[in-house]
DNA sequence: ACTCTTTACGTTGATATCAACATAGACAAG
DNA sequence: CTTGTCTATGTTGATATCAACGTAAAGAGT
């Protein structure tokens, strides 16, 4: 079979598979997403709530609501991703959601009473696992830093402000 | 927040949100996960194919058919996640998969003639992509080993069983 | 040969992710 | 006020992700 060929065989150098193995680092960060991720996952389960939720949740415990563009920003997600990842949270009651007086276009996030209390339930979850982690790496903050870097190597960022004062 | 609380149950300490969402492995490692999975995403589009389906991709280009479960371990992959991620490439003709002669429940994984082509296609992209974010961080190599600890992590928590509270 | 356990994989249901397209309000210039 | 542009969000379709459950084959112990 295969008799069929046009033109020389487009073939890959085996060298360039075990390179992008090796060195990928898209490769590497999917994959350590998924692993961390699986992880969380397993530990709130308790909780009710899994690792996505959980940083979307804590990512609305701010004075001020914010609105669905800027978390979106914050946590490096396509705005559609967050608005369906929302309604899951809505639906249970732990987030709430209403159009902003001062633009009638935004949609201001809020966590609820009963949001408030599932992140205080989780929060120690949280600790614990996160320490355990940490203890396993040889330097967290060195990571930290590495992953901002590759978060903003978008060029589109404006991430930056935290939020804790409203301006 | 401090003479009056009726019903509120459980509040969060706002320093524990901050802690989270400055420290947060995961929540860290998400966000770096998806801008690059983008940022592959639009720079692999000539070659038609995602950043997920090209590290899939060059799993395959080995001398010896894998089974479809030690593919999944080596990208840190539900099994599930690696049947549905396989169908489109299926469908496309990439990838082929044949069931192992010496072993009935296992599939065999192959890449195609036009799988080694479209890898070969996409490689010089990734090349130059990677390159140009690599220069972008202080130490890739440190970074990737981090991460592979992260993504060998798993297993051994035993962090489910937590009765203490705080804030 | 016959169970029991483990291993490899599939299917289903829920959620996550993003691009492409669409809608509506805000805003500026004329 | 009208037109055009920008901004904030929603909708749809395709793919990605995993847990829970189910099937079939391999392997161990009797």
């Amino acid at each position: 079979m295969s008799t069929f060929q046009m033109h020389a065989p487009a073939n890959l150098a085996f060298e360039t598979t075990l390179l992008v193995r090796d060195t990928c680092l898209c490769l590497h960060t999917q994959r350590a997403a998924r692993a961390l991720a699986r992880r969380f996952d397993v530990a709130l389960k308790p909780a009710g709530i899994t690792s996505g939720q959980f940083s979307l949740l804590m990512s609305l415990n701010r004075p001020k609501p914010p609105n669905l563009g800027s978390v979106a920003a914050l946590l490096a997600m396509d705005r559609t991703t967050l608005t369906a990842n929302l309604k899951p949270l809505e639906r249970r009651g732990f987030v709430d959601t209403a159009p902003d007086p001062t633009d009638r276009r935004a949609r201001l996030l809020r966590l609820t009473p009963a949001g408030r209390a599932v992140l205080a339930e989780a929060a120690p979850i949280w600790r614990r696992l996160h320490a355990a982690i940490e203890t396993a790496l040889s330097d967290p903050k060195h990571l930290r830093s590495e992953l901002n870097l590759l978060s903003r190597s978008d060029g589109q960022d404006g991430v930056t402000g935290y939020a804790g004062n409203d301006a």
